[in-house]
DNA sequence: CTACCGATTGACT
DNA sequence: GTCAATCGGTAGA
Protein backbone atom coordinates (compact mmCIF):
# COMPACT_ATOMS: atom_id res chain seq x y z
CA UNK A 1 0.00 0.00 0.00
CA UNK A 2 1.08 3.12 -1.12
CA UNK A 3 1.57 6.80 1.35
CA UNK A 4 0.02 8.46 -1.63
CA UNK A 5 -3.02 5.81 -2.34
CA UNK A 6 -4.16 6.34 -6.17
CA UNK A 7 -7.15 8.06 -7.23
CA UNK A 8 -10.41 5.55 -7.67
CA UNK A 9 -11.32 4.51 -10.61
CA UNK A 10 -14.58 6.53 -10.26
CA UNK A 11 -12.89 9.63 -10.33
CA UNK A 12 -12.21 8.74 -14.08
CA UNK A 13 -15.98 7.58 -14.71
CA UNK A 14 -16.70 11.02 -15.70
CA UNK A 15 -17.06 13.69 -18.79
CA UNK A 16 -13.16 13.87 -19.81
CA UNK A 17 -13.24 17.83 -19.85
CA UNK A 18 -14.28 17.89 -15.44
CA UNK A 19 -11.84 14.74 -15.15
CA UNK A 20 -9.34 17.19 -16.92
CA UNK A 21 -10.20 20.06 -14.50
CA UNK A 22 -10.31 18.67 -11.13
CA UNK A 23 -6.61 16.83 -12.35
CA UNK A 24 -4.77 20.01 -12.09
CA UNK A 25 -3.32 19.98 -8.79
CA UNK A 26 -2.90 16.02 -8.35
CA UNK A 27 0.51 14.06 -8.44
CA UNK A 28 1.44 11.59 -11.18
CA UNK A 29 3.89 9.45 -9.32
CA UNK A 30 6.38 6.94 -10.80
CA UNK A 31 7.96 4.54 -9.10
CA UNK A 32 10.99 2.08 -10.33
CA UNK A 33 13.90 -0.01 -8.95
CA UNK A 34 16.13 4.04 -9.07
CA UNK A 35 13.39 5.20 -6.99
CA UNK A 36 10.33 7.73 -6.55
CA UNK A 37 9.68 10.52 -8.86
CA UNK A 38 6.76 13.17 -9.99
CA UNK A 39 5.19 15.94 -9.51
CA UNK A 40 2.10 17.93 -9.49
CA UNK A 41 -0.29 18.08 -12.19
CA UNK A 42 -0.40 21.48 -14.20
CA UNK A 43 -1.80 21.35 -17.64
CA UNK A 44 -4.14 19.05 -19.52
CA UNK A 45 -6.09 18.74 -22.24
CA UNK A 46 -9.43 16.42 -22.76
CA UNK A 47 -10.14 14.37 -25.77
CA UNK A 48 -13.81 13.78 -26.66
CA UNK A 49 -14.36 10.21 -27.85
CA UNK A 50 -16.37 9.98 -31.34
CA UNK A 51 -17.73 13.52 -31.02
CA UNK A 52 -14.50 14.95 -31.00
CA UNK A 53 -12.57 14.90 -34.43
CA UNK A 54 -9.41 15.41 -32.81
CA UNK A 55 -9.59 12.69 -30.74
CA UNK A 56 -7.22 9.59 -31.90
CA UNK A 57 -10.85 7.31 -31.16
CA UNK A 58 -13.03 9.56 -33.29
CA UNK A 59 -12.79 7.49 -36.32
CA UNK A 60 -12.81 3.73 -34.91
CA UNK A 61 -10.96 1.40 -32.58
CA UNK A 62 -7.27 0.78 -34.24
CA UNK A 63 -4.37 -1.24 -31.92
CA UNK A 64 -3.01 1.80 -31.45
CA UNK A 65 -5.81 3.54 -29.90
CA UNK A 66 -7.05 0.35 -28.31
CA UNK A 67 -6.70 1.33 -24.55
CA UNK A 68 -9.23 4.07 -25.14
CA UNK A 69 -12.02 1.99 -25.44
CA UNK A 70 -11.17 0.00 -22.43
CA UNK A 71 -12.35 0.97 -19.17
CA UNK A 72 -11.93 4.34 -17.34
CA UNK A 73 -8.42 4.82 -14.98
CA UNK A 74 -6.03 3.04 -17.19
CA UNK A 75 -3.20 4.61 -19.40
CA UNK A 76 -3.39 5.56 -23.03
CA UNK A 77 0.35 6.16 -23.99
CA UNK A 78 0.39 6.80 -27.70
CA UNK A 79 3.61 8.27 -29.83
CA UNK A 80 3.56 11.26 -31.95
CA UNK A 81 7.01 12.19 -33.94
CA UNK A 82 8.97 9.65 -31.70
CA UNK A 83 7.78 10.75 -28.68
CA UNK A 84 5.63 8.99 -26.18
CA UNK A 85 2.75 11.22 -24.13
CA UNK A 86 0.51 10.05 -21.20
CA UNK A 87 -3.45 9.86 -21.14
CA UNK A 88 -5.48 9.01 -18.39
CA UNK A 89 -8.58 6.85 -19.74
CA UNK A 90 -12.43 8.35 -18.90
CA UNK A 91 -16.13 7.52 -19.12
CA UNK A 92 -16.86 3.88 -19.45
CA UNK A 93 -15.28 1.31 -21.48
CA UNK A 94 -16.66 1.73 -24.89
CA UNK A 95 -16.61 5.57 -24.78
CA UNK A 96 -12.88 6.05 -26.18
CA UNK A 97 -12.49 9.30 -24.08
CA UNK A 98 -9.53 10.22 -22.29
CA UNK A 99 -7.28 13.42 -20.63
CA UNK A 100 -3.37 14.26 -21.83
CA UNK A 101 -1.21 15.24 -19.41
CA UNK A 102 0.42 17.88 -20.96
CA UNK A 103 2.90 18.75 -18.06
CA UNK A 104 3.52 18.64 -14.61
CA UNK A 105 5.79 20.52 -11.89
CA UNK A 106 8.46 18.67 -10.59
CA UNK A 107 8.40 17.63 -6.91
CA UNK A 108 9.64 14.23 -6.50
CA UNK A 109 12.79 12.46 -7.45
CA UNK A 110 14.45 15.72 -9.23
CA UNK A 111 17.79 14.33 -9.69
CA UNK A 112 16.20 10.57 -11.14
CA UNK A 113 14.54 12.47 -13.87
CA UNK A 114 17.28 15.19 -14.36
CA UNK A 115 19.53 12.18 -15.12
CA UNK A 116 16.46 10.26 -17.53
CA UNK A 117 16.09 14.05 -19.55
CA UNK A 118 19.76 14.49 -19.90
CA UNK A 119 19.93 18.15 -18.76
CA UNK A 120 19.66 19.81 -15.31
CA UNK A 121 17.15 23.20 -16.33
CA UNK A 122 14.22 22.44 -14.07
CA UNK A 123 11.81 24.39 -16.05
CA UNK A 124 12.56 22.17 -19.02
CA UNK A 125 12.40 19.16 -17.39
CA UNK A 126 8.88 18.43 -17.33
CA UNK A 127 7.00 20.83 -19.56
CA UNK A 128 5.47 19.00 -22.19
CA UNK A 129 3.90 15.73 -22.92
CA UNK A 130 6.74 14.19 -24.16
CA UNK A 131 9.30 15.80 -22.18
CA UNK A 132 7.12 14.15 -18.76
CA UNK A 133 7.63 10.68 -20.07
CA UNK A 134 10.63 10.89 -20.86
CA UNK A 135 11.43 12.06 -17.45
CA UNK A 136 9.05 9.25 -15.70
CA UNK A 137 10.29 6.18 -18.23
CA UNK A 138 7.00 6.13 -19.60
CA UNK A 139 6.81 4.37 -23.00
CA UNK A 140 4.90 2.10 -24.47
CA UNK A 141 4.86 -0.62 -22.09
CA UNK A 142 2.46 1.27 -20.16
CA UNK A 143 -0.14 1.65 -22.45
CA UNK A 144 -3.10 0.38 -20.82
CA UNK A 145 -1.87 0.18 -17.06
CA UNK A 146 -4.15 0.39 -14.42
CA UNK A 147 -3.71 3.94 -12.29
CA UNK A 148 -6.07 3.01 -9.69
CA UNK A 149 -3.56 0.41 -8.50
CA UNK A 150 -1.15 2.61 -7.29
CA UNK A 151 1.90 1.03 -8.50
CA UNK A 152 5.17 1.87 -10.65
CA UNK A 153 2.48 4.57 -12.62
CA UNK A 154 -0.50 6.00 -10.91
CA UNK A 155 -2.20 9.36 -9.92
CA UNK A 156 -2.97 10.78 -6.19
CA UNK A 157 -4.27 13.42 -4.33
CA UNK A 158 -2.08 16.37 -3.34
CA UNK A 159 -2.61 16.67 0.44
CA UNK A 160 -0.83 19.58 0.98
CA UNK A 161 -3.09 22.40 1.28
CA UNK A 162 -1.40 25.13 0.98
CA UNK A 163 -1.65 25.43 -2.60
CA UNK A 164 -4.95 25.46 -2.80
CA UNK A 165 -7.34 27.16 -4.33
CA UNK A 166 -5.79 27.16 -7.91
CA UNK A 167 -6.41 29.58 -10.16
CA UNK A 168 -7.37 27.64 -13.56
CA UNK A 169 -7.84 28.79 -17.32
CA UNK A 170 -8.46 27.49 -20.17
CA UNK A 171 -7.87 28.01 -23.96
CA UNK A 172 -8.10 25.91 -27.13
CA UNK A 173 -5.52 22.45 -27.39
CA UNK A 174 -2.10 22.62 -28.84
CA UNK A 175 -0.87 21.22 -31.64
CA UNK A 176 -3.50 20.52 -33.83
CA UNK A 177 -4.23 20.88 -37.25
CA UNK A 178 -7.66 20.83 -37.60
CA UNK A 179 -9.31 24.02 -36.21
CA UNK A 180 -10.16 23.35 -32.56
CA UNK A 181 -13.15 26.02 -31.29
CA UNK A 182 -13.60 24.09 -28.07
CA UNK A 183 -11.62 25.25 -24.89
CA UNK A 184 -10.40 21.87 -23.66
CA UNK A 185 -6.86 22.89 -22.34
CA UNK A 186 -6.70 23.48 -18.95
CA UNK A 187 -3.67 25.01 -17.16
CA UNK A 188 -2.44 26.20 -14.00
CA UNK A 189 -2.48 29.97 -13.98
CA UNK A 190 1.32 31.43 -13.94
CA UNK A 191 2.38 28.57 -12.90
CA UNK A 192 6.33 28.17 -14.77
CA UNK A 193 5.78 24.79 -15.89
CA UNK A 194 3.24 25.17 -17.79
CA UNK A 195 3.99 24.34 -21.97
CA UNK A 196 3.10 26.81 -24.84
CA UNK A 197 0.77 29.71 -24.33
CA UNK A 198 0.27 31.01 -21.03
CA UNK A 199 -2.97 33.84 -22.26
CA UNK A 200 -5.89 33.13 -20.39
CA UNK A 201 -9.04 32.72 -22.19
CA UNK A 202 -10.75 32.28 -19.70
CA UNK A 203 -10.08 32.05 -15.82
CA UNK A 204 -12.00 30.59 -12.52
CA UNK A 205 -11.29 29.31 -9.30
CA UNK A 206 -11.32 26.18 -8.39
C1' DC B 1 5.48 -3.76 -48.96
C1' DT B 2 5.80 1.77 -49.47
C1' DA B 3 4.28 6.51 -48.50
C1' DC B 4 2.61 9.80 -45.69
C1' DC B 5 1.70 11.97 -41.33
C1' DG B 6 1.54 13.85 -36.52
C1' DA B 7 -2.20 15.55 -29.35
C1' DT B 8 6.42 17.38 -30.30
C1' DT B 9 10.69 19.08 -29.32
C1' DG B 10 15.04 21.47 -29.69
C1' DA B 11 17.95 24.23 -32.44
C1' DC B 12 18.20 28.23 -34.76
C1' DT B 13 17.17 33.53 -36.83
C1' DG C 1 9.37 34.04 -34.07
C1' DT C 2 10.73 29.74 -37.75
C1' DC C 3 11.93 25.02 -39.09
C1' DA C 4 13.03 20.19 -39.60
C1' DA C 5 14.40 15.66 -37.33
C1' DT C 6 12.13 12.03 -35.50
C1' DC C 7 9.77 6.83 -36.17
C1' DG C 8 5.66 4.01 -35.15
C1' DG C 9 0.87 4.05 -36.74
C1' DT C 10 -2.09 3.92 -40.45
C1' DA C 11 -3.86 3.54 -45.07
C1' DG C 12 -3.37 1.99 -49.42
C1' DA C 13 -1.13 -0.62 -53.51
Amino acid sequence: MSVLPALPREFYLRDPALVARELLGKLLLRETSAGLCGGRIVEVEAYLSARDPACHASRGQTRRNAAMFGPPGHAYVYMIHARWCLNAVTEPAGTPSAVLIRAIEPMLGVELMQQRRGIDILRDLTRGPARLCEALAVDRTYDGWDLTAGQELWIADDREPSIRPLRIAKSGRIGLSSAQRRLLRFFVVDNPYVSGRTKAINERRS
